[in-house]
DNA sequence: CCTTTAATTAAACACTGTTCAAAATAAAGT
DNA sequence: ACTTTATTTTGAACAGTGTTTAATTAAAGG
């Protein structure tokens, strides 16, 4: 029982990722386990652990791929408009869709922790850094006198926002009435935050007190 | 091996979550278990699972008990002060507050789902139900002209906008500069969110387009 | 005092992720 | 072509998980 070479390891890995959130599409992450995962793909537990060092790191995998397609479906929802503010609302509501439309791939992408010993990789973080640098152009046209820690503030604000509204949403905790969807909520967010702030330049009106 | 009866039902259930939190003052959702928790309280396994349920139910019974403590801080905080936006925005900081305090009882308040055959249970809907009153209070003094489904809306915006900001805060995934601070991200979104709303009575300003 | 009732648990069950030595084969060396 | 080396793959064992159940025992009722 050795070197089948049916696939390459980067064969391998691809097909595993892709089995991983196949799974996802229709049962959550809890029911998923690295045995019965080795049985879709054929291999024995042991050979994806040595691929992937451990079972937290397979799914970390799957996760950066995640990240991939996000980010792949933002920047083509950005280049449709050229209008800062509808540009914001698009990828706003692209993140809310892909949430939508993949609930248990969403969640695991934010519900997994690595163990506190080793830390998230640099790759991952790059990925997450690209989305806020998306964000901030955006800001710089919509307010070309803004400063930079201004708008690095605001990608912050706004995106956590945006994430919160689309967590609760998949994970159906806002409890709210049929008229208020997780899309009429990021435009309420969107146009409310962003109307303020385009107008609060010279650093006035955002700190409180 | 019968009939103890060293706890009454109800002093035993106390006395689990109670075991419950404490660990997780220390250590992660993911390193706690039914069986140790069992040695931790000097019962067996089989005796937790017939008092809850099963370990989904004790950890929901747990979370109940966080949420409780949630809305006690809560309450308390808005107390200290008339103006409704100082409310809100001390409410907001307490959430905050809570969330850095107790990382590990707050990430499974949100991280912990139930199959989805048995749903959420009454007692718990009633008890997030009376957060989102409480904001809503709030915005109807500052915005005494509101409708009520505006006023809906919002609370529901602004408590996910500030769920957001905690979760992300949390999971050390807001990747922030050190001047930006999940308190300074609460201050920005309230300003600028609260500072649209309240100036947009008569339905407009609030959809786009 | 005997019977019934109910609480408690040890043991078994079917899982889980991980480790590791053994097995199998492809590639390299002669 | 044959041997050796190196590498990939895995089955089996291990320690852990939540849950079920039959057996045990203490308390309550008559």
């Amino acid at each position: 029982m050795a070197r089948r070479k049916d696939h390459s390891p980067e064969e391998l890995k691809a097909l595993v990722i892709e089995a991983v959130l196949g799974f996802l599409q229709e049962q959550p992450a809890q029911k998923l386990s690295l045995r019965q995962l080795a049985k879709m793909v054929g291999y024995s537990p042991g050979t994806l652990i040595n691929l992937f060092g451990s079972y937290a790191h397979l799914i970390l995998a799957a996760n950066a791929k995640t990240l991939d397609l996000i980010a792949d479906k933002l920047k083509k929802a950005l280049v449709s408009t050229e209008d800062p503010q509808s540009q914001l609302s698009l990828i706003a509501l692209e993140y809310l869709s892909f949430a939508k439309q993949h609930p248990f791939q969403w969640q695991i992408l934010f519900e997994h922790h690595l163990a506190e010993e080793d830390e998230v990789p640099q790759w991952q973080l790059s990925r997450i850094d690209g989305l806020f640098t998306l964000i901030e152009k955006c800001l710089e046209q919509l307010n070309p006198h803004s400063q930079e820690d201004e708008r690095h503030k605001a990608s912050r604000v706004i995106w956590a926002a945006v994430h919160g509204i689309c967590t609760l949403e998949v994970d159906n905790k806002l409890f709210a009435q049929d008229l208020v969807t997780g899309e009429s909520m990021i435009n309420s967010l969107l146009n409310h935050y962003l109307g303020s702030w385009k107008k609060s330049n010279k650093h006035q009106g955002d700190e409180q007190q």
